[in-house]
DNA sequence: TTACTTGCAAAAACTTTGCAGGCGC
DNA sequence: GCGCCTGCAAAGTTTTTGCAAGTAA
């Protein structure tokens, strides 16, 4: 991840990577808060406003992806890259990355009823981890 | 949608069909600053305290759909019942419902790899509405 | 009448912007 | 050293809460 940002172009700075390093310590799609004092576990001085701003940068580069859970749509979680879902446990809120959605199916269903033309979607699974179910 | 918020023991008030109205008349997604202003020609009184009231009820009761977007989540279309999902055009946001998503063999297909019990699931599809395909 | 609803005002939460100083390269 | 980055403070937005008055049943 902070590979593929100065590869883009961008800095290697020390808040940078503290929040890389939050992102990808959180095993569970995290809020900027959260993201904030992860991340001041490494480097004290992080302020939310970089925060923010470096979630911009990694959104964009689709290293990052927001998440929608029913609480609302301010959380991210670490995307490895390109096209990818999360499936998300509704307990511990751990969210696990999954590709191949193969939905072409659906989305030829829904050209055909709808007339659009249809070329991108969003996936997220909701459930329960292996770890969780255990407990149950 | 009224008959099922009365059904839902909730009162028949100027306000919620204001709120109401707003939403169906919408054929996009709305945000609740939408939603009054659309309100407001119905209920000229109408608070943006009683759309967000109004919002959560609907919600609940699976009336009414946060949809995830780009450019944030807070925009809201009516759902006709249970399960659904929508598809939004990325120029005009006109919102489709539709229903039968048949992505069982990606639950399956998850699950064995994740090993996560899913049990639900949010699906939207972006694209261009006829109407706009064809003004390209 | 009685309890549910409403809308205002205010508070709280969240996000964005402006800018002077700091740091990566 | 130059220009990108940062963090603070402040401004903007959006959403929630408290409460007295209003309205449906």
């Amino acid at each position: 991840m902070l590979r593929a940002l100065s590869e883009a172009g961008f800095s290697d700075t020390r808040a940078r990577r503290a929040v890389v390093h939050a992102l990808c310590d959180a095993q569970t799609g995290a809020t900027p808060a959260d993201l904030l004092a992860r991340g001041r576990s490494v480097h004290a001085g992080l302020g939310q406003v970089t925060v923010y701003r470096t979630l911009e940068i990694l959104e964009q580069l689709g290293l990052v992806r927001k998440l929608h859970q029913d609480d609302g749509c301010s959380s991210y979680a670490a995307s490895s890259t390109g096209h990818a879902h999360h499936v998300i446990c509704r307990t511990c809120h751990a969210a696990v990355e999954f590709e191949g959605c193969s939905i072409d199916n659906v989305l030829r269903q829904v050209s055909a009823r709808t007339g659009y033309s249809v070329d991108s979607h969003f996936l997220e699974l909701f459930g329960l981890c292996p770890s969780c179910r255990r407990k149950k």
